[in-house]
DNA sequence: CTGATTGTGTTGACAATGTCAACATTGCTG
DNA sequence: CAGCAATGTTGACATTGTCAACACAATCAG
């Protein structure tokens, strides 16, 4: 009984919650992930999850982490094969960051979110977000170097770039934007709106 | 004893239980804010605000509605002698946008986050929320008026600057933002890259 | 192989919370 | 003044996060 796939003792238990938690985040926010449910969805005791986590907020800070991860493999991927310094670069970005909003409601709000966390556990949170925040700041590097952009502080371009993106997804899945407005020609809009405004030249 | 301070019998109960909360939220975050602590601190029993609200969720959304009244508030100030097409009115802007999120941060967070809300009187605080939108539309539409910005659907430019401000405060305010970087600079940043990046001309 | 030790899961219990129903009180209105 | 509607209170209940005590599995010393 030591690999079988209902008895968690030993191994897979603490892999399992997360996953699970992610897809009950997904399916009915993250105020539905109960300590009793997800034992409950795993065939489990309401307090397994103890001897994994030393709380509930510390479930939910790897869920969030993991977002983060994933988010920034999926970044990477974009510009796998193509240059660095390729205009098209920051808009790619942009829409494959947007979309993973979008998709993942729930697990994008979780990760912004310090209410639902509210913990000291905090630098690993920033630790993943800030490897997310320099492959931005490699992207405007590269566009400098090659002379598209205004030479500055990268790091400040990285952040506008990061907030306008960011504050789109936020105001996307919070409902926010309703007018009859097509989400990728808002999203294009937001990227060249940046691209133009740090334009070598004025 | 009818318009007694401490008797709330007929009157001032609602008022207070939404300005109690504004206070608890800025002291300990939303969670603190509980009804039967809310009540405690009126003086009043735990189910009162049931009274004046459907339920806890009913008394945030008014809350956070209230929030993006004062911020509205706010913003209209700013332009409150200038010409509505002078240069320097979306920096300003954008920098009272900041700041009210960085003074604010639960309650910011509240008007934002549909975690702690989730009901279907979104309604409500839509409205409130677009009557903020508006006030930004009609910047951009002055811009264009006096050939400054590009030609095009203002709503589209509301949106892309409503989410570079909103997404900067947010992640100001959760802490994403360390590296040691100018709140200020990062403001102006932002709104001169939006007005470089839509101005007429290319 | 045996026994101990550590890691992992379970059960019982408790306090805090949101909410409702039944009740009490206040203030207005005819 | 009588009655009625609005407002506030108390009792009760289910749900939740968490901890302590317990049980069992796995591994390791001899």
């Amino acid at each position: 009984m030591t690999l079988d796939g209902s008895a968690y003792h030993h191994g897979n238990l603490r892999a399992a919650l997360l996953a699970e938690a992610v897809a009950m985040i997904d399916e009915g926010g993250t105020s539905s992930v109960t300590m009793r449910a997800i034992g409950r969805r795993l065939g489990v005791s309401r307090s397994a999850a103890y001897r994994h986590f030393a709380d509930k907020s510390a479930l939910l800070v790897a869920v969030a982490a993991a977002g983060f991860d994933r988010l920034r493999e999926r970044l990477e991927a974009v510009g796998a094969g193509a240059p660095d310094a390729a205009i098209e670069r920051l808009p790619h970005v942009g829409e494959v960051y947007v979309r993973f909003a979008l998709e993942n409601p729930g697990h994008y709000r979780l990760m912004y979110g310090k209410e639902a966390i509210s913990r000291e556990d905090l630098p690993e949170l920033r630790e993943v977000a800030n490897a997310l925040f320099d492959q931005l700041v490699h992207i405007f590097q590269s566009y400098q170097r090659s002379g598209t952009i205004e030479r500055q502080d990268p790091r400040l371009q990285a952040y506008v770039a990061w907030g306008a993106v960011h504050g789109l997804a936020s105001l996307l899945i919070e409902g926010q934007i309703l007018t009859a407005v097509d989400v990728d020609e808002l999203i294009r809009q937001t990227t060249s709106t940046l691209l133009d405004g740090m334009r070598a030249g004025r």
